[in-house]
RNA sequence: GUGGUUGUAGCUCAGUUGGUUAGAGCGCCUGAUUGUGGUUCAGGAGGUCGUGGGUUCGAGACCCAUCUUCCACCCCA
């Protein structure tokens, strides 16, 4: 009996095409992070469910993707009561979730330092590029599985570090010839905006209503505030806020008086004026006051970027997080890092039209197969143009000549050889242009030298 | 989690107010052409109409449930 094939909700098959698209991406991002001193780890798909709750809020909580034990906890009750709970449930899934699908890989990152922290040398830098797993419902730009690109330094509260991200960001989406815009914020900032209008214990319904500033308006915010229970006199701060204009400096010293009250505020202030005045002054960079991020664990400088041209969420986000290894057992380690969306990333240079020619990647030379003799005899000849770095392929089977010429075609490859009793005789090729349909008879030492001096700047010019 | 939307051949989609045997294009297979492809021509295979119920003499079409797709909200990469 056969399976109506399909694939679990949100989840996608990667085809080669898009691949060599997303290989392409990848090379870049990679190139970057090992540029800046990161070096690649990786972490297990799942994770102790301990390890992942409580660190991204109560929604993200919610998003967790759960392992469902093998082990039914009725699967250890004795017959009797198996039947005794049967008649009180229709069902029976009370299994134990003891692993969960990672959320993200900064937590994991956590995990991970503090348990390899004698293998590791501080500050330490590690890049990781691996799919995470939301429960979400899917939409545009939004799947259950997604890779993201993480690079994050830990062991440092420096902040030539946010200089660093912030420079990581621009270098590699300019690579990539995405435009974007990054945006930068602050808790601490956050928090002594919190702290001036009284509300400290309530900081993070206050920036998540604070955040939707631009997609709501400032009535939309107050609305919210006010649904949330929070004063005219809150609702008038935001108001404040809101109505600040002008250059990142002018913005910065009017939030500084506004909330020259709070110490943590005007730490805040500092770290944005020192991060803005020091970095490369063409960084797409702006500051963004109502920037919230819904993470828990963030408590400095905050990312994220979006594509302005592109009607989709943001495409990497970040911050710093001074003690997320705390909750694993070590103290005072305080770290940053950014991520980058691949998916979303994907979909934006879809849009935008700014793949590169991803054709050229593939085979140059397919070897006709015209039997079991002439299909080892070619595949030896295969291997020689393969060990001078030709990409080479014989066809396994001697299907029909018109099946393997529409293979060609189909794989674009550009040249085919043919390989018959008479040639095999003869030791005379026949090199076939796939393009031009014009053919040459050629002896083995031609056959090589022109592959390895013609095929590839012959190729793509037709 | 809330609201909407979608599902018919491998793919993209037609299918009238419910009415005989569900169609097209593309793709696939075979042949014209036993060792020369793209074009052309001739023929062929392929469908539990997402799934399960219901209404009806009769359902691809109507109703309910469920799954799936896409979109918005929430939130996020």
């Amino acid at each position: 009996m056969s399976v109506k094939p399909s694939l679990p909700k949100g989840t996608r098959d990667m085809l080669p095409e898009t691949m060599l698209r997303r290989e392409y991406i990848l090379d870049i991002l990679k190139k970057v992070f090992k540029k800046y001193g990161f070096a690649p780890i990786e972490t297990p798909a799942m994770e102790n469910v301990e390890t992942l709750t409580g660190k991204y809020g109560e929604e993200g909580d919610k998003l967790i993707y759960k392992i469902r034990s093998n082990k039914s906890l009725r699967d250890k009750l004795s017959d009797k009561k198996k039947v005794a709970l049967d008649e009180i449930y229709d069902f029976w899934l009370p299994q134990k979730s003891e692993m969960a699908l990672r959320y993200d890989l900064t937590v994991p990152f956590a995990r991970f330092v503090v348990q390899n922290q004698n293998d590791i040398h501080f500050p330490f830098k590690r890049y990781q590029i691996q799919p995470v797993w939301r429960a979400d419902r899917p939409q545009k730009g939004r799947f259950r599985e997604f890779y993201q690109c993480d690079a994050d330094a830990v062991g440092s509260d420096s902040l030539l570090l946010e200089l660093d991200f912030v420079r990581i960001y621009q270098e590699a989406f300019a690579s990539l010839k995405v435009p974007v815009q990054i945006k930068i914020n602050n808790r601490k900032v956050l928090a002594g905006i919190a702290e001036t209008l009284g509300i400290s214990d309530r900081l993070t319904d206050f920036t998540v209503a604070l955040d939707k500033l631009d997609k709501v308006g400032l009535e939309g915010v107050k609305a919210e505030l006010e649904k949330k229970g929070f004063d005219q006199k809150v609702q008038d701060g935001i108001g404040r806020i809101a109505g600040l204009k002008g250059s990142a400096k002018e913005i910065l010293k009017a939030v500084e008086e506004m909330i020259s009250g709070s110490e943590t505020g005007k730490k805040g202030v500092e770290e944005l004026r020192f991060v803005l005045e020091n970095c490369d002054p063409e960084a797409p960079l702006a500051i963004d006051l109502t920037l919230a991020r819904g993470l828990d664990y963030y408590t400095g400088a905050i990312f994220e970027v979006v594509a302005p041209d592109v009607n989709l969420g943001s495409v990497g986000g970040g911050g710093r997080y001074d003690d997320l290894t705390a909750i694993f057992g070590m103290k005072g380690l305080s770290g940053i890092g950014i991520s980058f969306g691949l998916d979303r990333i994907y979909l934006v240079m879809e849009e935008l039209g700014l793949f590169p020619d991803v054709e050229a990647e593939g085979t140059e030379v397919l070897f006709i197969n015209f039997g079991d003799q002439e299909g080892l005899f070619s595949l030896k000849l295969a291997n020689e143009l393969r060990d001078l770095q030709v990409k080479a392929e014989v066809y396994p089977d001697s299907s029909k000549l018109r099946k393997q010429m529409d293979f060609a075609n189909k794989k674009n490859i550009p040249y085919v050889v043919l390989i018959g009793s008479e040639e095999m005789k003869s030791g005379q090729f026949t090199v076939k242009h796939m393009h031009s349909g014009e053919q040459h008879s050629l002896s083995r030492i031609e056959l090589l030298q022109h592959f390895t001096e013609n095929a590839s700047s012959d190729y793509g010019r037709h």
